[in-house]
DNA sequence: GCGACAG
DNA sequence: ATCTTGTCGC
């Protein structure tokens, strides 16, 4: 798909994102990752799901495909879910709540990753980003748990938040049938001892680990 | 025209 | 995102 096409079929598919409330005794949470081989044409999907809310680990599933998409800031969810979906599909209980790395409607069309992809899984979904695609927001103090609106033209699209003292912030956005302080508390629940939520590093490390042990096979 | 720009 | 060594700090 051509990334005009893609321009077009985000304004159409933004339109039907609800935010709501997440429910507080759901069961499953999921949370994924993606990590590219450089050199090949390849990438690694890795979903994992967690019990909630003890976070104890339930499944872990991945897959390897071709990258079929550049890297286009706004598009980013053309080139992660097909794979990201190849790996969902092997789950044998689907997650009640779905965490992301990247925005949700804290985009130039509302449509980020987490969006998008909550519209194809029919789930809740967080976007949860290691840096900025666009809104503004205050002055934020680097006191743990402390956060700041993010906004965009006069509309709040998420938070920045400081999930660690000192340390640059986090941008927390609801996906899709979620809303800006349930997407805000659940990611405080999943804090750990560093930056990005446990279930999200947990997500990229067994990512990387899969690449690396897929470059040490064969290439 | 210039700067910004998830992963 | 990935490519990479040492290095500063709790």
């Amino acid at each position: 798909m051509p990334p005009r096409e893609a321009v077009k079929l985000q304004r159409i598919l933004a339109e039907q994102v609800e935010l709501r409330r997440i429910a507080e005794d759901f069961a499953v949470l999921g949370a994924s990752d993606i990590s590219y081989m450089k050199p090949v044409d390849r990438l690694v999907a890795v979903v994992l799901t967690f019990h909630w809310p003890s976070l104890e680990p339930l499944e872990s599933v991945h897959a390897v495909s071709p990258i079929g998409f550049p890297y286009v800031p706004g598009l980013l969810s053309f080139r992660e879910i097909p794979p990201l979906l190849m790996a969902y599909r092997l789950l044998k209980r689907a997650p009640d709540v779905f965490l992301c790395d990247g925005q949700g409607i804290a985009h130039p069309r509302r449509l980020g990753l987490a969006s998008h992809l909550g519209l194809c899984l029919d789930i809740p979904t967080i976007g949860c980003a290691k840096s900025r695609l666009c809104g503004e927001h205050r002055p934020l103090e680097l006191r743990r748990g402390n956060y700041a609106p993010l906004l965009l033209n006069d509309v709040q699209v998420g938070y920045v938040f400081c999930s660690r003292n000192g340390v640059k912030p986090i941008y927390i956005s609801p996906g899709h049938l979620a809303d800006l302080d349930s997407s805000r508390k659940l990611i405080e629940r999943c804090l750990g001892r560093f930056r990005i939520p446990q279930p999200l590093r947990q997500a990229h490390l067994e990512a990387t680990r899969i690449r690396k042990s897929l470059f040490a096979g064969s290439g």
